[in-house]
RNA sequence: CGGGGUAUAGUAUAGAGGCAGUACGCGUCCAUGGGGUGGAUGUAGCGGCGGUUCGAUUCCGCCUACCCCGACCA
């Protein structure tokens, strides 16, 4: 992609009003616009870093069976009525509901339990036809009484969110730890190495104890109590032990952290399905409810996660799976056309090269790949083809490579 | 929702009860060409409503927006 026409706006200072680390370097990399507090536009760059995590996600999901789809964002009052959700106390704070000039009521979504079991119970199920996984990822509305901290708590937010329906609570459970597993994977992938699987409440969704995946992070939001050894770990919700006691799995010691809230996994049984009557005949030709599990990851969080982890003073330092893009390349004075060779080569192969072809001093555009963080630098100037080569750098490293024009798309393809 | 803070150009910042300044950005021109290069020139601004005053962007009040702490929290 060529910068000159990618709408990449690059700010020298850091916005006056904005704290967090994430929402100063998205901002100023031109990853993100804010409209409001909470409320941001995804920009060329940022959406890109978006899709690159969406689809692995989506890779992962597909992996467990999932089948992806779309749910609407605006609903009827009566589906939500059904569940007992929409007058639910806790549930009026978040949720927006209002009325419309035809007087019908509707709210906004921020989860799609109701939706989905009205999408399946509209079809004959036997036990045959379940378990039933779908998946989507779209926006979530949610009337946060603060957003803050960029990226990681806003009103408007995109979730992948994926809903089972099973025959068997021994079905359910099975599932529900495959997503776990399948979350970790994802995290990893993302260069998240240390996210921890958190035993937690369920807050306006169920009664129930759920998990939680926590990146372990000083901005977080959430504390949680794990174990300096094992896995074991609880949110501070529902947490009993004290600092130092002993771990109930492995005796270690427990300690305490800050984190973040990437992921939260549910086991909702049958409480829903009875409900909205979604049953299923089983072997015998009786009607039973469905046992439900759903599975949230925060899509646009994650991107805020990323950032707030992955910088340096300079800039952002994408992990490769997360970057935008993986090269920038940067021609300066003459070497332009060099330059646009290179790129073509290159952009052939694969389009994750950013030239930077602008016409712009050597000191703007090295800031401006800082700030932006793709984890290859190429540079090509008159001094390098004096060598017949280009200049590599790792965005992490200090350390600079030479590479001879002619093996320059062949590096590439075995890094 | 409670507490604290802020509001001047696209961004970041000065400023005074009486013509609003600087830097960056953006436009044009010249020079330059490996860490936000030098010079010339142009462009664009006092969040809203009300009060005090001859006169308010400045003082006062209210509102709104944003940030932070707390409460809350898929």
């Amino acid at each position: 992609m060529l910068y000159s026409q990618s709408f990449i706006n690059t700010l020298r200072s850091n916005p006056k009003d904005e704290t967090s680390i994430n929402a100063k370097l998205l901002l100023r990399g031109g990853f993100i616009d804010k409209l409001m507090a909470g409320s941001y536009t995804f920009l060329p760059l940022g959406w890109r870093v978006y899709q690159k995590i969406e689809e692995i996600v989506r890779q992962e999901m597909n992996a467990i069976g999932g089948g992806e789809v779309l749910m609407p964002l605006l609903h009827p009052k009566d589906v939500w009525n059904e569940t007992g959700r929409w007058g639910d106390k806790g549930v009026k704070e978040i949720m927006y509901q209002f009325k419309s000039v035809d007087d019908r009521e509707y709210g906004l979504s921020f989860t799609h339990e109701e939706i989905f079991l009205d999408v399946v119970r509209k079809h004959s199920l036997s036990y045959k036809n379940l378990p039933v996984k779908l998946y989507h990822f779209s926006t979530k509305f949610r009337n946060e009484p603060r957003a803050k901290s960029g990226l990681l708590r806003g009103r408007e937010f995109i979730m992948k969110d994926l809903y089972s329906l099973h025959s068997a609570e021994e079905d359910l459970d099975n599932f529900y730890w495959q997503v776990a597993g399948a979350y970790l994977k994802i995290f990893k992938r993302l260069g998240l190495e240390n996210v921890k699987t958190v035993e937690a409440s369920g807050g306006v969704f169920t009664s129930g104890h759920t998990h939680e995946f926590q990146v372990i992070h000083p901005v977080g939001e959430d504390t949680i109590y794990h174990c300096a050894k094992c896995d074991w770990a609880h949110n501070k919700e529902i947490h009993i032990h004290k600092i130092g006691a002993q771990c109930p799995e492995c005796g270690g010691e427990v300690e305490t952290a800050s984190s973040i809230e990437i992921g939260n996994i549910f086991r909702f049984g049958t409480v829903y399905s009875e409900k909205m009557g979604v049953n299923f005949k089983n072997a015998d030709g009786q009607l039973k409810p469905a046992y439900l599990g759903s599975y949230g990851i925060g899509m646009s969080r994650l991107v805020g996660v990323l950032a707030e982890m992955f910088n340096d003073d300079f800039g952002l330092v994408w992990p490769a799976a997360a970057a935008p893009f993986k090269i920038h390349l940067v021609s300066l004075g003459g070497a332009a056309p060099k330059a646009e060779k290179i790129y073509q080569q290159i952009a052939a192969e694969s389009a994750e090269v950013l030239w930077d072809d602008r016409d712009e001093s050597p000191g703007v555009k090295l800031s401006d790949a800082d700030l932006i963080g793709a984890p290859y630098r190429i540079i090509i100037s008159d001094k390098t083809l004096e060598k017949e080569s280009v200049e590599v750098k790792r965005r992490e490293s200090e350390k600079v490579e030479m590479v001879k024009l002619d093996n320059i798309v062949e590096w590439f393809k075995n890094i």
